[in-house]
DNA sequence: CTTGACATTCGAACTAGTTAGTACATTTTA
DNA sequence: TAAAATGTACTAACTAGTTCGAATGTCAAG
């Protein structure tokens, strides 16, 4: 009979996962892990609560889910880079304005991590996945610091991972306290020309900070 | 009579109403707006859940007292420097370890913006108090530059606010971020080495780049 | 020093609304 | 026919905020 209205059903557990991970990474980033309501995530679904508990069993496993496919999703930026041929200044600048127009370009990415920091990495660690992350930057960074000091365009022996922290630290909190930052100083950061000023600010910050001597630019 | 348990009540509603913000900040920096129980900080209290709402209405309007709290602390330390009579490196130097120092020592102030940013600002945007602030951090930054320019110091036409948030972002980040970069890069970013490091790091980059020329250090 | 008005404090039970999670039935797929 | 996938309605627990009924401290005016 037509008593089923034919609503024509189809069995896909995996675009029903992803569209149930596309929502709730939306709600988890704008109301944080206590803050977001799986009724809504369930309400913007093209499926129901129901199915939230069948494949990520509780709100903490779709959390956790929403968080390592966001960290799934940059692995393969970095990695399609091809600095090893540039000159070393070059590809330092490639690398920072990469990562810069990252963050730029996925603001919920960096609310998820601030979200994460709130609650001390705490599921972040359970996460075998995500933490073997990001050791490719650093090698990157590592390469790229020991050609340019061969080559004389760099004086400074810097650690990689503290050359990559003062990249992050920048183009992270562009992101993350766009708000704060914004409302205190009555500036819109997501303005094009602000975003260019600042795209090149930490590139020219980073590189002349590798290039300056050890001792600290005040010895110059 | 001893029908009183003679608890020797005293009046002290200052005293009352910082201890519910001191425990209140506790709680809504490691828990987040959302995730922050009022009962919880009701039982860390001298007083009771009764007093809260006395004092403060509402779960957000202890929030909002407790986030201005946290500005208002801030104000004082900046101004005390003599920056003034400082050659303008010395000056900008001190003025950025002094903006390290405090982001180290004040993790919760910097994990409650960081929840605040996840509310895009909302209740920040509510307080007078709060705007009006860090208009003399830039002012500071403002005069260095100038000077540092007049005198040949520096080579750059920076902005003031840019430059403010290059020093900013990079000591926010170190607190902010502590969890999910120590964990990603297995790195305690609280070793006594590893902040000094960090201290003059950003110092010099800020300063290196102040003093490389205007076209960006590729042209040097 | 008293008095009265008002602010502060206590405490504990209560409620109304919300919300994570589940039971049970049904449909699809293979 | 069995397993996977889905829909609907429910529940058990939690939690912000309230209510009631006091007792006690403070301080200025008389």
């Amino acid at each position: 009979m037509a008593e089923r209205q034919g609503n024509g059903r189809k069995n896909d557990p995996q675009r029903t996962q992803e569209d149930i991970l596309a929502v709730a990474t939306e709600e988890f980033s704008t109301h944080g892990l206590a803050g977001a309501r799986v009724d809504a995530i369930a309400e913007r679904t093209r499926t129901s609560k129901r199915m939230i508990y069948y494949y990520f069993g509780s709100k903490e496993g779709l959390y956790l889910a929403v968080l390592e496919r966001s960290y799934r999703r940059i692995r393969t930026l970095e990695a399609d880079l091809e600095l090893a041929n540039l000159p070393p200044e070059m590809a330092l600048r490639t690398l920072i304005e990469t990562t810069f127009d990252h963050d730029e370009s996925n603001p919920d990415f960096v609310r998820l991590v601030s979200i994460e920091n709130i609650h001390h990495a705490a599921h972040m660690l359970r996460s075998e996945a995500i933490r073997e992350l990001n050791v490719s930057v650093i090698q990157m960074i590592e390469g790229i610091i020991a050609r340019g000091l061969a080559d004389g365009t760099f004086r400074r022996k810097a650690d990689p991972i503290d050359v990559h922290m003062l990249i992050s630290a920048f183009c992270f909190f562009r992101v993350s306290n766009r708000y704060t930052f914004g409302t205190i100083f009555r500036r819109d950061l997501s303005e094009k020309a602000t975003i260019e000023r600042h795209r090149s600010m930490i590139a020219d910050a980073v590189i002349s900070y590798l290039k300056s001597p050890e001792g600290g630019p005040a010895s110059t």
